[in-house]
RNA sequence: GCGGGUGUAGUUCAAUGGUAGAACGGCAGCUUCCCAAGCUGCAUACGGGGGUUCGAUUCCCCUCACCCGCUCCA
């Protein structure tokens, strides 16, 4: 895990946040590779979910969130219990809850005396609108995606014009003020959110419920997450939320243990009808067929977008030993990431740099690709080098110009390239004419 | 949050109560250069604050961050 955070640092995916400040406890930035990697993780994820598919539409909420929502979600009352540590038996307990003698509170378990002070428990992060420190002024950071979908529920079906079954997706950041972050970015206190709220028909729910689970499935292994490194976790009744009929958890095998990257869950008509009591409007749905009118149930994917990014570079992170013609033996370090999520696609070489007509042909190429594809142009170094440096960028691909493109030598090869294979290190000639095509298939 | 550990170039590591070294990487240059080749040159570090001391990267305290175990993960 250390050699993957050291790679990530020194190629650009993953930086502390506020580094030069001495960082920020459980806050990421991502740098220039990495902005690139998690952004074709959203994209597909979108297209796949959203633009492939007629039964689901998409929308974009605000992170900050009016007090009523988060109340009427359960949020605000659940996340702010005070809580106390136990420095004797380690136990955590309510502040609330404690048993007191001679006005002492003491711990239930051990009865040891030496508590921690009180302090909230998973609390949202909140500020204040507006000028006053008025306590009514209170929003929050959202914790969750989910709720800014239930809370437009109504303005989504009337505009969309859908019927059910259908679905709300939503990328976007949230919140949540963990007492312990871990595990580099897999559990941080920002973190952006895929998530689909599927509504549908109280008796369609446990079917869909099945079928969304192996929909997520199969975009894991599409974006390069074998499913032998996939594990469904059936949650137990007793770990689940109490609205939930049924969850299940998509794990991967980390580095450091198997853990959650999505939770499938049927959250009933639960949030839906929370809000239509709080808000006293009315969210349900009126079934043209049957006349009747009920509120959905619905079925959630929600996805970790960063915690996938973590599992898609441990999942491509290789040390290779490869041996030269003279026997020397060294190790390749490579991210074989799917063409699909590779930050950078292609890399572009010219063999020499102070050969101008290399250059220029190179240039030629970069200008007809990049309209189309991410490509990285370099000249500086040997040609090896820039090969090992795209293998730790993950790059799929790399194009070198050389002598033969011009014509030089064999006429036959002019406007021929070499298209190098990351995985195989295999090279072959290929005409610049069918760089494109060959290309854009591979990576979409 | 509790307990333990670690903070020195971009990375991985050294050394030292008195001018902080290396390797790899980076940058510039040379080389008709296809898998981190070679040669030349250059740049870059003691997490932050306070204390002890003539002098602290080194010793002490606080703090911040990261790692491991526990806890937690509505």
């Amino acid at each position: 895990m250390e050699r993957i955070v050291s790679l990530c640092k020194r190629r650009g995916f993953i930086f502390q946040a506020s580094e030069i400040y001495g960082g920020l406890n459980g806050v990421w930035d991502y740098g220039p590779l990495g902005v690139e990697l998690k952004r074709n993780l959203k994209d597909y994820w979108w297209r796949v979910m959203v633009r492939e598919r007629d039964d689901v539409v998409g929308m974009d909420g605000a992170i900050l969130t009016h007090r009523a929502v988060l109340k009427a979600s359960g949020h605000e009352d659940t996340f702010s219990d005070p809580m106390v540590d136990c420095r004797t038996c380690n136990a955590r307990l309510r502040a609330d809850q404690l048993p007191e003698k001679n006005g002492v509170k003491q711990c239930p378990n051990c009865g040891g005396k030496d508590l921690t002070e009180a302090r909230p428990f998973n609390l949202m992060f909140s500020t204040q609108m507006g000028a006053s420190a008025d306590p009514d002024a209170i929003a929050y950071l959202r914790p969750e995606t989910a709720q800014s979908i239930f809370a437009q529920f109504k303005n989504v079906l009337d505009t969309s014009r859908k019927k059910l079954p259908f679905g709300i997706a939503q990328i976007g950041k949230a919140f949540r003020n963990e007492i312990n972050p871990r595990n580099y970015i897999f559990r941080s206190r920002e973190f952006e959110q895929m998530e689909l709220e599927y509504f549908c028909r109280p008796e369609q729910g446990a079917q869909l419920l099945d079928y969304w689970l192996e929909e997520r499935l199969k975009f894991y292994e599409n974006i390069g997450l074998p499913r032998t490194r996939l594990h469904v976790l059936t949650v137990p009744d007793a770990d689940r939320a109490f609205y939930s009929k049924g969850t299940y958890d998509i794990e991967y095998e980390f580095p450091f243990g198997v853990q959650e990257l999505e939770g499938v869950a049927y959250r009933t008509d639960y949030d839906l009808t929370q809000h239509q009591n709080a808000s006293g409007k009315q969210l349900d749905y009126f079934d043209e067929e049957s006349k009747t009118r009920f509120v959905p149930h619905v079925i959630e994917p929600s996805a970790g977008v960063d915690r996938t990014v973590l599992a898609l570079i441990c999942e491509a992170y290789a040390e290779e030993t490869v041996t030269d013609e003279k026997g020397k033996s060294e190790t390749r370090i490579v991210l074989h990431f799917h063409p699909r999520i590779a930050p950078i696609k292609v890399g572009i070489f010219p063999l020499l740099k102070n050969q101008p007509a290399l250059v220029e042909k190179a240039r030629e190429v970069q200008a007809l690709l990049r309209p189309h594809l991410n490509v990285f142009y370099d000249e500086t170094g040997a040609i090896g080098r820039r090969y090992r440096r795209q293998d730790e960028a993950g790059t799929p691909f790399g194009i070198t110009i050389d002598f033969e493109t011009l014509g030089e030598r064999d006429p036959g090869l002019r406007d021929t390239v070499t298209l190098r294979h990351r995985d195989s290190m295999e090279q072959e000639r290929v005409p610049i004419s069918e760089l494109k095509g060959r290309l854009l298939e591979s990576v979409r």
